[in-house]
DNA sequence: CGCGGCTTTGATGTTCATCAAGTAAAGTGG
DNA sequence: CCACTTTACTTGATGAACATCAAAGCCGCG
């Protein structure tokens, strides 16, 4: 599970944040650094955890969720690699407000937060880089939660349908990654509705839909129910 | 409605921000800084403005919306100072995404973004901050969208009054801040049904409603509404 | 095979938006 | 200050949208 080699400097995924660091402040973030792989299902993290770590995901694919009162799961974000995982609240809060949990086998680059923030005092263009890459996630957060909320529940499911399909895979024809109820928890709407939309885009020739095996047949139609949901 | 005089150093709200300043940076951020005030209604900025300043709430109340394709607002946040009025996107874009106007007579502290960027870069005790403030601001922000969306109708009038009464004003009497109209666009709801629940709330004896001033006369009957819906 | 979890569909009732009509309140111009 | 106009508020009636419940099919896995 832990993976201490570091070869930070030849590291691909410096440009998510740390393209400014110099020759000694990448060395140094060698010792404060962890490769985790999760499988399938694992738990990054959960609600309530202390936060040590600064986290993002290099490879793989995510949910972050919470646990409502009434114990349902109510996902915040779906996201691939170079969307931080452990985004939000790191400087806000000291316990994490919400869990991440691995949707496909994915691996986490963790750096100790202690490191992060010295970072930040001592780098100010690192300082700048971080705080626009973390704007971006959250602006990004903030208006699909809203995009979400105005629209009803064929809107909602085209809008996730389009967010897969243009964010997340790339193309028209991909594996949903996540279950029925697991798109039910992430829009708001339950479960047996996902379903029955799903099936009446599929009766009307917008999706081709074979278990997981979903294909997007017409994109402009499946965009005007976005919109005008 | 722009006044120079600068007594930065001074201000009772350098807490919110820029506690870590010294003297000669206190000094320069006067040359970066204008007060503005603006009357019950008027606009702060409005989306697609290019985002030239940071500004802060110093006294008044604010709302920050947007317009959706279909031509309603839509209500993001309704704050009180010392919260950040273009906290989001000022790093991750350079356009602002919301629009925000005074709810009532507002004065908003706006410092040229430069200098602020020059700050981070320079001081790494304000970046540290600053990232902290910011990152408060935008977790309520999604937290509060959750919130609202996981609720059925009741339970987002309970959940906003509480909000008004608990955050915004602090006591269990006060005077509604914004139109129903105005709640409907905040907590995604048609007026109609929000003046309905109001009613019901009224008849129920949880609430004394005359216009706009409003009494929680049971806040543990409002809060069971709130947290079951 | 047989069991348990995910999926699908139908039936039912509740929740909610919309429409319409009326009332109160708040501006506006003379 | 009053008549007029407009805007905000309120309520009822109606139908559409949606959640919930129940039953059955499917599929993977022991």
């Amino acid at each position: 599970m832990v993976n201490r080699t570091c070869e930070c400097a030849d590291c691909q995924f410096r440009h998510v944040a740390f393209s400014t660091l110099d020759h000694e402040e990448v060395a140094r973030l060698c010792d404060f650094r962890q490769e985790l792989s999760f499988p399938k299902g694992g738990i990054i993290h959960r609600e309530g955890d202390p936060i040590q770590d600064f986290k993002y995901l290099k490879s793989g694919l995510v949910k972050v969720y919470r646990i409502t009162p009434g114990g349902e799961e109510q996902i915040i974000a779906i996201t691939r690699p170079f969307e931080f995982v452990s985004n939000m609240s790191i400087f806000s809060e000291d316990h994490y407000i919400y869990s991440v949990s691995a949707i496909e086998e994915s691996v986490i680059c963790s750096i100790k937060l202690g490191y992060i923030r010295e970072l930040v005092s001592m780098n100010g263009r690192f300082a700048l880089e971080l705080m626009t890459r973390i704007s971006q996630i959250t602006d990004k957060i903030i208006v699909q939660s809203l995009d979400i909320r105005r629209r009803n529940l064929a809107g909602r499911v085209a809008y996730v349908l389009l967010y897969f399909s243009d964010v997340i895979y790339g193309s028209r024809i991909f594996d949903l990654p996540v279950s029925r109820k697991e798109i039910a928890d992430y829009i708001s709407m339950s479960t047996a509705n996902v379903i029955r939309t799903l099936s009446d885009f599929r009766r009307e020739g917008i999706i081709r839909l074979n278990g997981k095996t979903l294909e997007i047949a017409d994109p402009e139609k499946l965009g005007v129910i976005s919109a005008r949901g």
